[in-house]
DNA sequence: AGACACTGTGAAAGCGCTTTCAAGACTTCT
DNA sequence: AGAAGTCTTGAAAGCGCTTTCACAGTGTCT
């Protein structure tokens, strides 16, 4: 390839003698730290100097560097920045799977609050595994990124605890707590509650409750809360109402029509999460049951699709996007040495068309403008 | 902070006497390639061109040094290789919101296929601004990907091909055609005239459109498919059928009740997207006008959410996934120096249960157990 | 047998930045 | 005035890898 004239800065004579060795790569106008050094007639040192904030800089260089910097439009190589300075500026994010309705609004809080302070998330899929998610560990270590946020997940909270003694770690969705780590926790134990609560001061007594993955942290405290909830009202949990299922819309209409052909008599169901109760609210069509005329039908999570599902559902708000703000926020200040302390929003119910009282004994009347709030 | 031994692999005095500047970020046990060559009794570059099979190397040197890659558990740092290699074994993405349902399908795509060979996809969301995805792939350039894989986007073809210029791309929703550039399209315009030819052969004869945004390709694509079935049947299009929206579930709410508004009769709607379908299916029934007994329903993109909707949706297949696998395999193809050839699976109507033949004079008819395919 | 390929290999020069080290330029104190 | 600091600054050493260059070692061809 041909002989390129070796460099275009003013002053051109640099540090060390260098050879244009491949012609490529290096984008055509490509400005380097040291160009804009030997422009505004000072040392590399001092540019990085003035980039970094790490030193004291006279006025009239950093001008002339600023000036420079502004002239050549020159933007600093992450790269070479990650291999000499140990920071990529770049931060890992273990999600299960990139197309996930739920952490769909995590990742974007996360890439919102990230990239706003000149960080890159880089997402990989756990793929629901914590072998994989143990290899997506290894491969965002292997990149070098600065800290971890880990969106729930599989993996044991040692593992999560030995990541943190390399790295900051972020995680959601535990309540763990080791140096390095911190953990944001929603109150799926609540929200259970509310969602439950609203049911029961609605009227009703027989509630079937379709359970998420129990192996699943949130799985399992939002049994719990829907059993506190049954229990402060002084109702009986009965185990033929509690139905098993994975978080997936087919557990949730595998669940239904099982409850519905077990001739147990029910008057509104509660999903452990929306897509369950999508899976539901199928399974209610199919046996030609209304929601809410028929049966009052609740999900959690909020789910976008949720608002204008038919109808739309009365859901949990799981405020997933802040969750995902938050955690990047956490993790920023991980990465300054700061201790973060960093409060989620509060379980809160959306009331929408999908729950009622239960049907009174003659037929359909208006439905109710205002409708009850849990308690 | 103390000092630490300078090495720990066996032959320890090797090229250039390094001092350990230092001491953290080089996570404990971090082996590097010179430790590699060290161990095995080779050079650094010997070991360099067997990890890349940049050159010939005599099997017994091979057999140590992949030994001593074994024993001593060695990754190479990708960061360096960045910086002495130019390439990055990144991708960079650009979607438009990395919580787009029907975006996620083909990120999932791209994130399996890239990472199965050795690639990292790097995500950055365009936010529906051509500025803003401008500055995304100024950022992904920043940091040095390979290559830039754009969906769709709002970017001018212009800009695509300057880009283009400098490295590889691949842009899927586009029939461009430009040096370095692969342009992946759909057959949106196929897709839409299967989905009214559908519509049709039910005996609909006043079908509501809901538009996408028309300045994006698909949109207009998709309205032209729709037009061309019609005319096709000797209908004459209608433009108070054909409602403005913008891909969005209010934008499809907004239409339907617009559209019922103004009196004009209809006994289908087909949809530009699943997502304004949603919204259209919420406006008929707050109208307490049912799907499919009154008024028949199509989407389009068969987005996750459309097989549980209730009634389950009939819409347009847009193989996401795939799409995004071969956007994917697309770019593997150009880094390897090879002209990609790659096909999309044609359009496919997914006939489910928002669709069937217009009301009878009298009354409900069990539903048609083989739905009529189109023609 | 000598010239002319090739091949396999190591030394060393970078890639573009950060950071240490030491030296010069000023202050400030006794 | 001289000692002792305090600041600002540049030279140079790396970060961990790739790639060029040159040099032996083997064949191959007249």
């Amino acid at each position: 390839m041909p002989e390129e004239p070796e460099n275009v800065a003013s002053k051109d004579s640099i540090t060390r003698p260098r050879r244009t060795r491949r012609g490529a790569e290096t984008a055509p106008g490509k400005v380097t730290l040291d160009m804009v050094a030997a422009a505004a007639g000072v040392s590399a040192a001092t540019v990085s100097r003035i980039l970094n904030g790490t030193a004291m800089v006279s006025d009239d260089k950093r001008a002339a560097v600023d000036e420079a910097i502004a002239r050549l439009g020159f933007v600093p190589n992450p790269v070479a920045r990650g291999l000499a300075g140990g920071r990529t500026l770049s931060i890992g994010v273990v999600t299960q799977a990139i197309d996930s309705p739920f952490y769909g609004g995590a990742l974007r809080g996360i890439e919102d609050t990230l990239t706003a302070a000149g960080y890159s998330p880089l997402f990989v899929s756990g793929q629901w595994s914590a072998a994989h998610e143990a290899r997506c560990i290894d491969t965002l270590r292997g990149r070098r990124v600065d800290g971890i946020i880990v969106l729930t997940g599989r993996l044991s909270d040692a593992a999560l605890a030995a990541t943190a003694r390399e790295l900051p770690v972020v995680v959601t969705g535990r309540s763990l707590r080791a140096p390095g780590l911190v953990a944001l926790d929603f109150d799926n134990f609540q929200g259970a509650r509310l969602a439950t609560q609203h049911l029961l001061a609605l009227g009703h007594r027989r509630i079937g409750f379709i359970c998420g993955d129990l192996k699943h942290p949130d799985g399992k405290e939002r049994l719990r809360g829907h059993r506190s909830a049954l229990a402060e009202a002084g109702i009986r949990a009965e185990p033929a109402l509690e139905l098993p299922g994975n978080f997936t819309e087919a557990s949730g209409l595998a669940a239904v029509e099982r409850l519905i052909d077990s001739g147990v008599a029910f008057t509104a169901l509660f999903a452990s999460n929306d897509q369950m109760a999508f899976g539901a609210a199928l399974a209610l069509h199919r046996r030609r049951l209304r929601v809410p005329d028929d049966v009052s039908l609740v999900g959690f999570d909020d789910v976008a699709g949720s608002v204008y599902s038919v109808p739309p559902l009365t859901t949990v708000h799981h405020p997933v996007h802040e969750l995902g703000e938050l955690a990047a926020r956490a993790m920023l200040q991980l990465l300054a040495g700061e201790m973060p302390t960093l409060a989620l929003p509060a379980p809160r119910l959306m009331v929408r068309e999908s729950t009622r009282e239960p049907r009174s004994p003659r037929g359909r009347q208006q439905r109710d403008p205002a409708a009850p709030s849990p308690r």
